[in-house]
DNA sequence: TCATTTTTTTAACATTTGTAAAATGTTGCC
DNA sequence: GGCAACATTTTACAAATGTTAAAAAAATGA
């Protein structure tokens, strides 16, 4: 159980009421992992949903020979295995803890028992699902009009903390390049 | 105004009972348009949402020298902008029709009112941008694992009907590359 | 059917990006 | 400090894809 006033702080929370936030928080709970720990493992139905509270964190997939980090968690972020959370089925990534974080956990059962009854928290859903969507598509997009040293720029513009926190190894994937492509851009721009 | 009987056999009715599919269809119609039909356009809010009944659509972007299709949609599909959706801002893309079609219209400011008002639709509504966002994010991570020929056999494999009816050039910017690379990979296995 | 337009393929060459391996730089710890 | 582990850059070469232009094939409409 959390405090409301905790909550409040939070983006993703700005839009509910205080009734509504009221019935999340009893089921959240705060918890705390080490840098470098894996929250969300491949593989494996993960029943919780969270919330990073502090802390950053990257979602990857294994491929043969290599890493892909497709997606970065700053504070505020949701975070959760789409496919545990949509379709209840083991995910395909991985969730690594890039510092020491403190993240809201809640179960998805719970979460889930919310939407079918609380016309407010299932409307929060959905617009949480919406942003993603968005997002996610936006960065399709880019891959095909944008160079890589496009969309490097427009990250680090867009996203300077990552920038200063997060290893290069993991930007390069997340781009859609290989990190010795990612030198070469950074050198050309020097 | 549309029967409801029409409506069950679209599968992303399926989840819902008759009494939200009645109040659904009131306030949907049924229109028609040709092949080559615009019916979303880029830099303009577009305020209605559809069902593809029948017919396959492309969503694409103008870049400075190319078209890039970066979503297809079959009977059955819903398609809307999704920045004007989501956002209520203009969008980025264009969706035109690729053969005469039959679509269920909507107004979205009246579905954005059943949002509001009936917890099975609002739950619904989750659920299509839920199933979107995961497909999504996988076409992203499959740029990175597979190379253009792997996602092209991927994609006949996987959407016969869109292979058969849908010209090479628009396939072609789907799967990220150009249309002559997409030439050499079919040339390369026949 | 024929002519026209559009789509698809092919060719030659340029560019980008990848791969592998070595060199350099950074960090944390004893 | 100095070692060990890890991250980043650099180099040389290979492979994949892009660009441009032209030819071939297919589709369209009178």
């Amino acid at each position: 159980m959390i405090l409301i006033e905790q909550l409040r702080n939070i983006a993703v929370f700005a839009s509910l009421s205080d009734s509504s936030l009221h019935e999340l928080s009893k089921h959240m709970e705060l918890v705390k992992h080490p840098k470098g720990a894996i929250i969300i493992r491949a593989d494996k139905v993960e029943p919780n949903f969270f919330v990073l509270e502090k802390g950053i964190a990257r979602a990857y997939c294994n491929g043969e020979n290599q890493e892909i980090t497709f997606w970065f968690g700053q504070a505020g972020n949701v975070l959760f295995s789409f496919n545990s959370y949509i379709n209840n089925r083991p995910g395909y990534e991985n969730v690594e803890l890039l510092e020491n974080s403190t993240l809201i956990q809640m179960r998805l059962n719970d979460l889930f028992s919310l939407y079918e009854q609380n016309l407010e928290i299932a409307n929060w859903g959905r617009k949480i699902a919406e942003q993603e969507l968005i997002a996610t598509e936006k960065r399709l997009i880019d891959r095909a009009f944008k160079g890589a040293a496009e969309r490097y720029q427009e990250f680090i513009t867009q996203s300077p903390e990552l920038n200063k926190r997060v290893a290069l190894k993991h930007i390069a994937s997340y781009l859609g390049v290989t990190q010795v492509t990612l030198s070469r851009i950074r050198a050309a721009c020097k």
